[in-house]
RNA sequence: GGUCCGGUAGCUCAGCUGGAUAGAGCAUCAGCCUUCUAAGCUGAGGGUCAUUGGUUCGAAUCCAAUCCGGAUCACCA
């Protein structure tokens, strides 16, 4: 238990006792002394007040000696200042921590809690590449993957390719028009790169035939319906939903093109997937299920054939579910797709990483399924995150203004190998390891750039300003990790009883670095609590920093005494214990140097 | 127009379940490498917490209104 919850409930506990009435956590708050102050952690009184009929000086003396009485081991002064009870922690209640858990690679974390979540990201269309925005949404749903494991869950990553519709045929229609038989083999580029390109030329054609229409006076509107490029794709999809042998074959050969070079991307920036959905398998899915709701009238068909739905009430609109031609929109599948991913996992939760666009669809599919009573419908819940622009306004893929992933990639590896070799300080690492090292801090940087901002919240970036590695940053977390690494490796890990340095003063700085090593745990339960892995990011830069501050004001190799030096060597341990598990919640590994 | 999200230092962001003098990083300026890694540390300057009103002993935080920016309200996905 932390020892803010261990103090709630002795102030509980306290003042039932010294008041003869019931109290709970929520009458009153405790917060982090401030620096300025004596104490540890303080106890708000002003809430206390009216219910205990005391002055602040009455019941913090009352309240105070009481604390002191039943947890001596842990309480050991206080002191009043205004409305504010300020409680000093034994330092012997810190060092037990440390003894505890200083190589303790789950600490902070939970035992399984039995509750299974699915957590969706990633989602890609096979037309083109992967690019930044995607980039936020996997390492944002991989990383809340792993809070939420390290919290207890079983966790299942999934991923629904977006391989079928209007968009991939665009592609393929561009590729039979001016490919020539060019493959990704022979031209030697990345599959969705290969095929990316062919997106670009379907729309600077369509742009040229709709630009002719209209000079031959069409008008704008009736040129973009007509223009034989647009036709021609619109045929191509439906011969693919009739499963036209050629159109299917051209589907899944470009398709694979695709998901070779996704494979590559993947593996690059360490994305995960149990299960891989794809909307061709999927798309039909649903149908079935409205049917059963226009039975029981949740649903209602218009003249035309067309079934909807009738949100009005809840404060929405009237929503399609299903087209006059009998086939089925977005939200169909999805509806499906909710079902079967419940059939398929009894799933407790269902967490779907997708931009904050698509807000009020996530909200209309959780209101239908509701309604229809899907199984799993009160367990979608939709982690939305704000889109990455750039500063000329949003990325788009078919005018080729977007910032391209593998790109960038290489770009943040390449600017870390140029760092590492100014610095010189890994000179005799061979190139393998050099390789991983510039990965490691490249990755980093940008993984910890992407995270390190409440996900709800819009980014900008400016490709004309790199993404930093000093400061708020992955590689100073890692840089503070190596440091403590080369501590270690100069002075061994010494072995000495816990009696010998156990009963000791600590110093200002050593007790901060502990009391911060111990919040690890109420992080990590925030951080699931809210989805939100810049909560560990703010952490665990904060608790870097801090151990910065402490390695330049404390030697742990030349301690003043045998007894600091164990303590110091513990707590360092500690330190990079927690960084290192912090970080990799992040998906960020760390270097022994660097 | 309806709904939702955001507005905190020059820039990027923390803080938002109300608490003591609003914090970081970048940028600027001034210091610190013959002792554990300077991708570091110490310090300085920089604020009408969008505005107005309300609730409260106490408001960046809660409520209301207004202003600004964005998203969305498709027989697209």
């Amino acid at each position: 238990m932390s020892i803010v919850k261990k103090l709630q409930a002795a102030v509980v506990n306290s003042l039932t006792n010294l008041y003869n009435q019931p109290f709970t956590d929520k009458d009153f708050q405790i917060n982090q002394t401030k620096p300025e102050f004596e104490g540890d952690y303080t106890v708000v009184l002003f809430s206390l007040l009216k219910a205990t009929k005391k002055s602040p000086e009455e019941l913090g003396q009352q309240l105070g000696s009481e604390l002191l009485q039943t947890e001596p081991e842990i309480f050991v002064s206080f002191n009043i200042i205004k409305g504010f009870l300020n409680i000093v922690v034994a330092d012997g209640y810190w060092l037990k921590l440390v003894t505890k858990h200083y190589e303790d690679v789950c600490f902070g974390k939970h035992a399984l809690n039995g509750k299974k979540v699915m957590v969706e990201y990633s989602s890609p269309n096979t037309n083109k590449p992967i690019h930044l925005g995607h980039l936020r949404n996997n390492f944002l749903g991989w990383s809340v993957a792993e809070i939420l494991k390290a919290c207890g869950y079983k966790v299942f990553k999934s991923c629904i390719v977006n391989d079928r519709g209007i968009h991939i045929c665009k592609s393929m229609i561009a590729w039979q028009m001016f490919a020539d038989g060019a493959t990704p083999q022979i031209t030697g580029t990345k599959g969705d790169h290969f095929v990316g390109e062919y997106y670009v030329k379907f729309n600077d054609e369509y742009k040229l035939q709709v630009a002719d229409l209209v000079a031959k006076g069409v008008t704008q509107k009736d040129a973009e319906k007509q223009a034989p490029i647009m036709l021609a794709t619109q045929q191509m999809l439906q011969d693919w939903e009739a499963g036209k042998p050629e159109v299917i074959d051209l589907w899944k050969t470009m398709n694979g093109w695709v998901y070779e070079g996704f494979d590559v991307t993947y593996k690059n920036i360490g994305s995960d997937f149990d299960k891989t959905y794809y909307e061709s398998n999927t798309y039909l899915l649903g149908k079935k299920i409205v049917e059963l709701g226009l039975k029981k009238n949740v649903f209602y068909k218009k003249e035309d054939g067309s079934v909807w739905i009738d949100l009005t009430a809840d404060g929405l609109d009237e929503k399609l579910v299903l087209r006059k031609d009998g086939t089925s929109v977005y939200i169909t599948q999805d509806i499906g797709l909710a079902q079967q991913k419940n059939d398929e996992y009894n799933i407790d939760e269902s967490i779907y990483v997708i931009g904050d666009e698509q807000n009020y669809h996530m909200k209309v599919l959780k209101l239908i399924a509701q309604k229809l009573g899907v199984a799993a419908a009160d367990a979608i819940h939709h982690l939305s995150y704000g889109m990455v622009e750039l500063p000329s306004g949003k990325m788009k893929s078919r005018e080729g203004t977007v910032v391209d992933a593998d790109e960038l990639v290489d770009e943040m590896i390449n600017t870390a190998r140029r760092h590492t070799e100014e610095l010189g300080k890994v000179k005799d690492f061979t190139s393998d390891e050099l390789v991983e090292l510039y990965n490691t801090i490249g990755l980093g940087a940008m993984k910890f750039y992407l995270l390190r901002v409440d996900p709800k919240k819009r980014m900008i970036f400016n490709p004309e300003e790199s993404i930093d590695f000093h400061g708020f940053t992955g590689p100073f977390i890692q840089y503070t990790y190596a440091r403590i690494q080369s501590i270690l490796r100069k002075i061994g890990k010494e072995e000495m009883g816990e009696e010998f340095w156990i009963n000791q003063n600590l110093l200002p700085l050593e007790k901060q670095l502990i009391i911060f090593l111990e919040k690890y745990t109420n992080t990590l339960d925030q951080a699931a609590y809210e989805l939100n892995p810049s909560v560990i990011a703010n952490y665990v830069f904060h608790l870097s920093k801090t151990f910065n501050s402490f390695y330049v004001e404390h030697s742990v190799a030349n301690a003043e005494t045998e007894e600091k030096k164990i303590l110091r060597i513990h707590i360092s341990v500690m330190t990079a214990t927690v960084i290192k598990s912090a970080l990799q919640l992040l998906g960020i590994a760390v270097p022994e140097r660097m």
